[in-house]
DNA sequence: TAAGAGAAACGTACCGCCCT
DNA sequence: AGGGCGGTACGTTTCTCTTA
C-alpha cells in the first residue's frame, strides 16, 4: 500500500465525504476477487484493493510534518488508511459477522489524531468500510460504509475489550534447546510450591478442571519426566482436532493419568490443566499467544491458595512447522520466564461486535453509507 | 542504502458459556 | 434454541533492525 496513506489528512474537513464514497466504490461491485483462505492475506488485499480506488484520484491534502501529532505510542488503534481515516473489513461467509476492533474503543472520543489547529480526529471518526464477498462466485457483492455510532445504533454496543499477552522466543533460544541432549529446558518450581509438591507419582484424585490443592501438585521435576520426555518426538495431530494446542493437551492429561473429557478439553480456563496449575501451550513461530494472563505481571490466579501467575508452569513445546514434530520444549514456572524470553511490550487488544449476515444480504449489488 | 532477518502486529475463524 | 459475548488459535503481513 502506497506510504502516502500513513500522512493523515491537513485537517478533518479534508476528508473524502462519504456519499462520495459511495461513488468511488461502486466500480467494484461485482469485481473478482479470489479468497486465498489465509486471512490475514485475504484482509491485506482487501485493504490494497480500496487503497488502489482511494489513490486512483487525488488524496486528501497531507498534513505537513510537525503540525499534527499521532497520539496512541506505535500508532496502535490508528486506521490503516490514515489519510482518508478508514479500515477495512473483509465479510465472507456465516450466519453472522465477527466485527473485531484492535487498539482502541470503537465509538468513543479518545484521540487519534491531535493538530495543531486544534482540530482533532477521534475513534468515533473512523470510517469502516466493509466488503462483501460472494465465495461462490468469486466476486465483490457489496461495499458498506459504515460509522461507529451507527453500528453502535443498529447492532448495539461493542463488547468490552480484550487483552492478549505475548511472548517471543528467539530462534537463538528455540536453537539453544534444540542442541540439548534431552531438548527440554526446564526450571524448578516457585519457592511457594517447591516445599510441598509431589515428587513421586500417585494417580490424580481429582478431575482435571478442578481447583488445585498445593500437596497435589506434581513437582516440575515429575512433570519433566512423565510428560516432556515422552513428547519429545510425537507429532501433533492437527488434522485430527484442527487444533494443536487441544491436541497437546490432551497428550498431556493421558501421560499425567488424568482422565480425558471433551468437554473439559475445551473449556478455556485458564490454566488449561487447572488442577495441576498447568498452561500447555503449542509454538512454532516466535510468537507465543498467552491469552488474558501473563506473568509478565503477578496475577491471583486461585484465590484460596494464594496461587498466582508466577507459580503457574509453563509447558510449551517447540514444534518444527513443517513436521508438526514436538522437537523441543520448554518446563518453567511463570516467574522465570520473562528472564528467558522477551514480552511483548505492549499489549494489543480487540473489541468486537458482531453483525447478522442477514444485514449484508439485504444491500447485495449495492455501495451504501449508513443504510436507513 | 538495499536486502535480508528477525520481531511485532493483528485479521479472521471458531468455540463454549450465558442470557433471552 | 439461538445469538451475543468473551475468549483462544493460528499464521501471515508488515514493521524494524542488522548487516554487508
Amino acid at each position: 500500500m502506497n506510504k502516502e496513506f500513513k500522512t493523515p489528512p491537513i485537517s478533518p474537513k479534508a476528508l473524502t465525504d462519504e456519499k462520495e464514497l459511495v461513488e468511488l466504490f461502486s466500480s467494484l461491485i461485482g469485481k473478482q476477487f479470489t479468497i486465498t483462505g489465509k486471512t490475514r492475506t485475504d484482509g491485506s488485499n482487501i485493504r490494497k484493493l480500496i487503497a488502489s480506488i482511494l489513490e486512483s484520484r487525488d488524496l486528501p491534502e497531507p498534513a505537513q510534518l510537525g503540525q499534527f501529532e499521532i497520539v496512541p505510542p506505535k500508532r496502535k488503534g490508528v486506521p490503516k488508511i490514515t489519510r482518508e481515516f478508514v479500515d477495512t473489513y473483509i465479510v465472507t461467509s456465516g450466519t453472522s459477522y465477527n466485527l473485531q476492533v484492535w487498539n482502541r474503543i470503537p465509538a468513543s472520543n479518545m484521540l487519534l489524531i491531535k493538530y495543531d489547529s486544534g482540530e482533532s480526529l477521534q475513534c468515533d471518526d473512523v470510517r469502516f468500510v466493509f466488503v462483501r464477498i460472494d465465495v461462490s462466485k468469486s466476486i465483490i457483492s457489496s461495499v458498506f460504509i459504515l460509522t461507529p455510532a451507527y453500528i453502535e445504533a443498529k447492532f448495539g454496543k461493542f463488547g468490552k475489550p480484550t487483552i492478549k499477552h505475548q511472548l517471543l522466543i528467539s530462534s537463538k533460544a528455540r536453537n539453544e534447546i534444540y542442541s540439548r541432549e534431552d531438548k527440554i529446558l526446564s526450571f524448578p518450581d516457585s519457592k511457594k510450591l517447591s516445599y510441598h509438591i509431589l515428587h513421586d507419582y500417585n494417580p490424580p484424585k481429582s478431575g482435571m478442571v478442578e481447583e488445585p490443592v498445593i500437596r497435589e501438585l506434581y513437582s516440575i521435576g515429575l512433570i519433566k519426566e512423565m510428560v516432556a520426555k515422552k513428547l519429545i518426538g510425537q507429532k501433533l495431530d492437527a488434522a485430527a482436532t484442527k487444533n494443536r494446542g487441544q491436541a497437546l493437551e490432551r497428550m498431556t492429561l493421558e501421560l499425567l493419568g488424568y482422565k480425558v473429557q471433551e468437554n473439559d478439553l475445551l473449556f478455556g480456563g485458564f490454566p488449561d490443566i487447572k488442577n495441576q496449575l498447568l498452561e500447555v501451550k503449542v509454538q512454532d513461530s516466535p510468537t507465543v499467544d498467552l491469552g488474558k494472563f501473563s506473568p509478565e505481571n503477578e496475577e491471583m490466579v486461585v484465590e484460596s491458595e494464594n496461587l498466582t501467575t508466577f507459580d503457574v508452569r509453563y509447558l510449551i513445546a517447540l514444534t518444527n512447522p513443517n513436521t508438526e514434530i514436538i522437537e523441543g520444549i520448554i518446563l518453567s514456572p511463570g516467574e522465570k520466564l520473562g528472564e528467558l524470553f522477551s514480552y511483548v511490550s505492549d499489549q494489543s487488544y480487540k473489541c468486537q461486535r458482531s453483525i447478522p449476515m442477514s444485514f449484508f444480504d439485504k444491500y447485495n449489488g449495492r455501495v451504501v453509507f449508513n443504510p436507513e
